[in-house]
DNA sequence: TTGTTTCTAATGGTTTACCATGATTTTTTA
DNA sequence: TAAAAAATCATGGTAAACCATTAGAAACAA
């Protein structure tokens, strides 16, 4: 069963399904032993007690998120190999992801050669990019601007219309002056360059701002 | 490898990496016999040329909805079973998928497990709900608000709505008058029973609709 | 302690969104 | 083809959001 030579790698996720599917699929392949979590709190657990070469991990996970993880695990496990394995296509949270020491990320929509193939380049000391992923990294847009970063009361209040709440609400939630209120709201507009809230709410989400 | 006596499964979704889990999990069961699409109008045109038994289906797909293609397979097959397959959890959709002639609902967070027992059970002529699909099927009117449906306009303008583009601009974009697209607002407004657009736009979007 | 940022509040005005109601035309479906 | 649903346009009004500018108080960091 256990066999030094094989290559250990634990996979995250919160389904299940994708996850026993993913394991099934990668120990097809005899030199892959898999472990699979569906927290990432677990996974965290695990490394510190055994040696992993290779953590295939979600974003979107029910007990925080993978930017964070990552983070994490490559504090107390440096050597340990990380790979984003995320529907997140988000150029910001890619970005963020690799910033924060990952070694790689796949989006899901990639088949299981990819993940493969870019477990593989990790392992080797190179950047385990899917072809989307290389996409969406050299989109040189007009999407790229440096975001702004919200105080605490602006996000307190971005949240608040983002969830559909008006001025005067928002106002009496906070114990504050509708007059306010509205100087935030002005100021978050003009900050993000938007044109009005709802422009700024998706930009806003879209990077996980609020 | 072809084997009269082995289930022949079917499965849709539009992630290889799904996919392929998948197949590779339900293989490990030497009866099934697994083909595996993308499209859903790839497996329509399979099952009119091959006899399938079972047809586990995604409901988001690329090329149409899982609803839809429910309804086509169960005219053109009406002996193959067709179970939904899908991150999908709202109330109606799931309610839709049955009247279309589904014979079952498995949510994706379901592990492999209740898969198979669902094909089974499935195979002898019973309704195959996941465990999570049945609480939600069992949920009072109190937590149960039905979710309106979208018209093809309606969902049009509410997604440049969710960019943040003014009505002014969307009768533009649309050749249609300005006094039209706030009709739809109110429609749409009235149909969720919104306060306002931005809470409209956070219930849409997180039940998927746009 | 002194700048700097953040939070707070105000005046006065423009634009856009929302409300109530009604009606015609086009498209879909039974 | 008849009935239903969807898309279109209209009037007239209220409420809320957005714009420009200013400024004091509180919190925080150099």
């Amino acid at each position: 069963m256990y066999d030094k030579n094989k290559i250990k790698l634990a996979i995250v996720d919160d389904h299940p399904m994708i996850l026993e599917g993913l394991k099934s699929l990668l120990e097809k392949d005899t030199k892959f032993l898999v472990f699979s979590f569906t927290k990432g709190t677990a996974v965290i657990d695990f490394i510190q007690e055994n040696k992993i070469d290779v953590v295939l991990l979600d974003i979107v996970l029910s007990d925080g998120n993978g930017l964070d993880f990552c983070k994490i695990i490559k504090q107390k496990a440096p050597q340990s190999i990380v790979i984003a394995l995320s529907n997140q296509a988000e150029r910001s949270i890619i970005f963020r992801f690799l910033e924060n020491g990952g070694n790689g990320y796949i989006l899901k929509n990639a088949d299981s050669l990819e993940i493969i193939e870019g477990i593989e380049k990790a392992l080797i000391g190179d950047l385990a990019l899917s072809k989307e992923v290389q996409e969406i990294m050299l989109r040189t847009s007009v999407t790229d601007f440096e975001l702004p970063r919200l105080t605490k009361r602006e996000k307190q209040i971005l949240q608040a219309i983002a969830k559909g709440n008006t001025s005067a609400e928002i106002a009496e939630q906070l114990f504050i002056s509708l007059i306010t209120v509205e100087t935030h709201r002005r100021n978050l507009l003009q900050k993000f360059k938007a044109k009005n809230m709802m422009e700024l709410v998706k930009i806003a989400t879209e990077n996980q701002l609020i």
